[in-house]
DNA sequence: TGAATTTTTGTTAGCGCTGTCATTTTGGAT
DNA sequence: ATCCAAAATGACAGCGCTAACAAAAATTCA
């Protein structure tokens, strides 16, 4: 009779075994609860469930990681979003995991690394997901998103709509775009200066094609000069602004496509003294916080990030979910898209005068 | 011969066998290699390390999990700060963990949740974290941080100082306020209201205290219809705004306790075509990316946060690492101060009359 | 030189689950 | 009842690694 020698104190953690025992069935079938797997008995799915919650059980990750093809985790990799952008991105996937049971990884790839691709499925191999979440600018870079196809490893996307098959949910920038320029028409506005983003952004595109089918809705003339290459945040905009406000026939409108270039803008546009909105309309885009937080609140298009994340969380979890079985239908495209509304805030009015725009630098606000 | 049959199909993933293989030695050698154990010949370690590399090695966090004490995750609890703030800390949390191969796992408490340290141990239990990084409010609840000793749960903080043991780092909420105090008196300010913030908050009191720290050095007295009491958002910025500004005899300067609040109470003084800083001086706490949004930019006091964050996670990881030794010594508290640097910028200029001596407003940020 | 250490390396048993496959039970259809 | 398929349950072998212990090799010391 070999003496059960016990290696390692025992860690005193309520196992699988436990429940086992406490409900009278064995360690298979409740594995089979735990997992939500068919063909078990309603009275014993019940008898495991309140035995698990007299124990206070809960699975080790670890071990499941180990014996199954799942480690229950997925990563979010993030570029360089902006803090806003990320923290209600989170927001929504942590929603999703934790309704699913899923762990979430965070990765923010190293800037230094050269070769994004392989920085991301070196994260990959190492902390071992199920999938991959990704958000701009990273989830529009095609390198990367081919590496990932080369590896089988499922990821969805939230970024802007570019024709690329999988997973993913967007918004229509073009088309949100377009009703930011037809509102600022609308309001009078026959100069409107646009402040594109940054060249490797996915968005920056779709944006500025919007501003164009927006003018053309209007029958306003695209005008180069009109259009002032910014980096996505507020220094670009202010840059933006030094071009503006300098040149001889000033628009009377700027739409900036981020908040914090607009934010930029109308810093530079507080230091000359202009007033705003009634000398100069400026709108953003992404609704974040900051457009609540600068005087006048900023009109801008409203992106559902939170929402968005979450919504792509779902689907990613799903054709996880869904790989096991071999059903190829599962492995179809799914693109989502979501309103992005415009917001009328304190930032847009109609022009001094509709036909010229001649913003004389006032002298300072009055006091009280 | 017992045919050997291959129950599931091989992932096709480089194991530590193979390691062992390709290096001619035990696979215990190569674990002791992979985990840094003393006792490997350094010629033995570079031809495993040689193999690593070669096949591309890493190890499978799942197994390593099972068998080993430690999950190498640590979890991140927050509660509600600002996507700024969160941001830089998630910056500092994963530099540490990068550096020391370790994961992290985001855990958001739910709101509705009313039993916050429950919550907290649930997600412990669940998720099997070796150690805890707490950020504020969250890590300044005593209930949660009681919680987390009883189940001798390492875990470090990043919260203002407060007495209690433990890791952590932390700014001198108490001297960088009375620093600012001190920089408004300089500029000969006599009337200074402040902002504080929310009540359950930790660096609250002690923001306030500074603030009376300071008037007492100025030799200004405290008058509490000079004390608005905010809750950290721009919303209680506005009202507090709304208070001020309507005084008989408004203060030549207020402080607000963060900058969100500074920000809305800016805001309100542009509503109300206040110049600033000629007729009023703002100064915020915290240096968010939104101090130089803002126009003008405001004065505020820098944290920094992703240093502090990294630190605190470098003292967790180091206490994790500690814990299997049994080293009573490394077991003692380690709280380490930041500076927390006031930045002048645009917000802050002597009063517009003044009795005493006008030092010349900088536009230049400036540490002092 | 040889024995006593010390250092280095190897062997083996799980960690707590899930996958495979075998077995038992159940519910119909005869 | 009786047989048969389908549903429900169980037995057991790993997943890839680390902990404990055992053994071998290198080093030291008398």
């Amino acid at each position: 009779m070999t003496p059960t020698r016990r290696q390692r104190p025992n860690t005193g953690r309520v196992t699988i075994n436990d429940v086992a025992e406490h409900s009278g069935v064995s360690i298979k079938t409740v594995s089979r609860v735990l997992n939500n797997e068919p063909n078990v008995r309603p009275s014993t799915r019940a008898r495991v469930e309140e035995a698990v919650r007299a124990l206070d059980y809960s699975p080790n990750p670890s071990a499941r990681g180990l014996a199954g093809t799942h480690s229950r985790m997925i990563g979010l990799i993030y570029d360089n979003p902006s803090p806003n952008y990320l923290f209600r991105a989170i927001a929504g996937v942590l929603e999703a995991c934790n309704g699913a049971d899923y762990g979430l990884s965070l990765q923010a790839p190293n800037p230094e690394q050269p070769n994004l691709a392989e920085s991301v499925t070196r994260f990959v191999s190492r902390s071992r997901v199920d999938g991959l979440l990704l958000i701009p600018p990273v989830g529009d870079v095609p390198s990367v998103l081919d590496a990932l196809e080369s590896i089988e490893l499922p990821y969805a996307r939230v970024s802007p709509l570019d024709g690329r098959p999988g997973l993913g949910v967007s918004v229509d920038d073009r088309h949100a775009s377009a009703q930011v320029v037809a509102h600022l028409a609308g309001l009078g506005h026959e100069r409107i200066g646009f402040i594109s983003g940054h060249p490797d952004h996915g968005a920056t595109q779709s944006r500025l094609e919007g501003y164009r089918l927006g003018l053309l809705r209007a029958n306003l003339d695209y005008d180069d000069k009109l259009v002032f290459e910014g980096m996505f945040d507020s220094e670009s905009g202010r840059r933006a602004g030094d071009y503006f406000l300098e040149m001889n026939e000033p628009p009377t409108a700027i739409f900036a496509s981020n908040d914090e270039m607009a934010a930029g803008l109308l810093q530079v546009a507080h230091e000359r003294n202009w007033r705003i909105p009634e000398q100069l309309s400026i709108a953003g885009f992404d609704d974040t916080p900051l457009s609540r937080t600068v005087w006048p609140p900023l009109t801008t298009v409203h992106q559902p990030i939170r929402h968005m994340a979450l919504r792509a969380t779902q689907l990613l979890l799903e054709r996880i979910g869904a790989q096991d079985e071999a059903d190829a239908s599962d492995r179809v495209s799914r693109i989502e898209v979501f309103d992005a509304p415009l917001v009328v805030r304190g930032t847009t009015a109609p022009p001094a005068s509709s036909h010229r725009a001649q913003p004389k630098p006032t002298k300072e606000s009055k006091s009280i």
